[in-house]
DNA sequence: AATGAATGAGCTTTCATTCAT
DNA sequence: TATGAATGAAAGCTCATTCAT
């Protein structure tokens, strides 16, 4: 992949090259096909069409069908990032996080997000390099969290079974995309009210 | 074919008929298959090779590749309930359910049958008939957790949001699934503590 | 094919042995499914299960598919024999022609019939087997014909081009079975009209 | 692939694009091999050899095997419009299709030809689609001829059972297509000779 | 006489990918 | 940069046919 990072690295927010973009667009459109027809239900053509472009030019920006996956995994990383940049210096940690609990249940009912979430890690369950890049993800995420906690939390607190405490929190909301395909009905109100208290005493106790 | 003939006078426990036998085959190879490729990965010959028997033949049993997951789905469900089964009737459910919370994390965190059900959860993301028998089959299984939890709870404790409770519940296994594919590193000591005593709270209080 | 002719030659009508009755079943059931599903879209097992037969079974009396579709090519002739004798010996061969005229338009008009000679004759167009046996039961019809019409005309009439006449009489007929597939709407009344006054022409300037 | 690239500027019959190009070397393929080897005897793959195409690509050009029979029957309807188009106008009708006959008896008896149209009409025997395909284009055909005789004919003449005559005109023909299957060694002057007279007196009694 | 388990070839169709232009 | 013609390898599925029982 030998792609020209953009160069023309005028001042704050370099405007980005037209490969840059259509790497963008790509990614947008891979998405919104994957998201519908899964990973292998998605042809090149149906992306290529999403937004206009050949099949055969989307070669000029992946490799293959495969390394599109691979900027989808990175791009949410990115995302990740920027939501626990918001809760770096909250002055009340349990409080800033159990406010965002509606908002984390909203989003992972997304039956549609799931989907292609799903998609993803089904895709590592067999495919290594796949696999390697939602592992590093989420450790990257665990690094975040644990060091979020032990600055965050009153002094004390909740500091036995860090770790364990940290996976279980995730495996709340990660199971919560599955809940959503497997029970579409699922009451929002009534998980978040029941999420909260779970939660609560998951980094109080 | 060695296949030893059923002795025909064996009362009980009558030995499964040849048909039985073949789709409980099939339903064996494909569920290694769909582990190892995935569903779309694994094509019916490479399911056919892997207990030797010809392609076609799986038609004579089985309508399509799809209707092979509605009976790996189905096996499923007949395991939850042999499992409820011992649940019913404890005399102390709550501590009941809190013994086997150690086998249970074991179960979730084997990564090649979550694999396997992610493969699942994905295909019903955009299949509409998979995703049909899913729901369905969830459906049921939360029919008897309520029954069971209604009956089997102290007077009193956890019944407001009751549902609400029976699917942070059932996110927090779910979950582990996916926490499996993440972190294959996970401490699944930590995460029983921890799980048992979020449980315990989400039962109790 | 080393199928023992029907023995006990009892009496006037032998009764048919069980072969020949489970050939003529073979038959009525192929008639059936070639008739709806066409030469290549009946399966062997759909005839087979026509009348409740294994497909297995039917080898024991057919030696292929295309075996049976010989058998049906003969019974067919065997029909034409006896419709055919039924005019030998006719006072007024024209008149008695023509009285015959409105049976054979609806019995060409009707399409299963027709969709079934089709079907056929189709496959005689590439078939060099099926070819043989269409044309030679062709022959013998048209050497009936003649015979026929040369006995039981009027003196002097319509001995010129009397082969053309024959031809362009079945042409007529032939004509109306594919008349019926392509104007299923077809006047059955109108066209006998119009066709007795053809035939009446045909055979008799 | 060495085909002359159209030279831009040839006003007049601009010369047909790669595609049109393409999509009548599929028509002339299939139909060769659909007159060799049937409508289903004939595999895509085998029509794509006939030209030296991959199979895939012909999806390109035709949404299904079926669409192929659409596009035949499509042109034979072109076919017959241009040769309609010659009659109209024509000062003395009944004598410019009488001057006809033997050209188009010449073509009915072409047997690849009538294998050709007998292999379409039994798919049409059994496949809605292609059976609606082909009623609609006969429609058309008995709409011009319809017209072109009403116009045409000196006044008075054959207005009875104007429909019942055109049936019986076209089944002339089309039994033909049978004829020559059925009886190879038909001979060509005398069924013309017959054909005349006998469509003189369908158009003028 | 009859079954039905089993095979293997073949079918239509789809698709990631390449490449000349 | 971009197109779209073209390929070739699969895939799911069907079926005539065989054969042990």
């Amino acid at each position: 992949m030998t792609m020209a990072r953009p160069h023309r690295g005028n001042a704050l927010q370099a405007e980005p090259s037209l490969p840059e973009v259509r790497r963008q667009q790509i990614l947008d459109a891979a998405e919104q096909c994957f998201r519908e027809r899964g990973f292998h239900g998605a042809s090149m053509a149906d992306i290529a069409r999403t937004f206009g472009m050949s099949a055969g030019h989307i070669y000029n920006y992946f490799d293959s069908k495969e390394a599109i996956i691979a900027g989808i995994v990175e791009r949410d990383l990115a995302d990740f990032y920027r939501r626990a940049g918001e809760l770096r210096g909250a002055a009340d940690l349990p409080r800033a996080i159990l406010e965002r609990v509606d908002a984390s249940v909203a989003d992972k009912l997304n039956r549609s997000k799931s989907a292609l979430q799903l998609e993803v890690l089904a895709e590592a369950g067999r495919n290594p390099r796949v696999a390697e890049m939602v592992q590093s993800v989420d450790a990257r995420v665990r690094t975040v969290l644990r060091r979020l906690l032990q600055d965050g939390l009153p002094a004390g607190t909740a500091t036995r079974d860090l770790d364990g405490r940290i996976d279980v929190l995730m495996a709340l909301f990660d199971g919560l995309m599955i809940r959503a395909l497997r029970h579409p009905g699922i009451s929002r109100q009534q998980v978040t009210r029941v999420l909260r208290s779970t939660i609560r005493q998951l980094l109080q106790s």
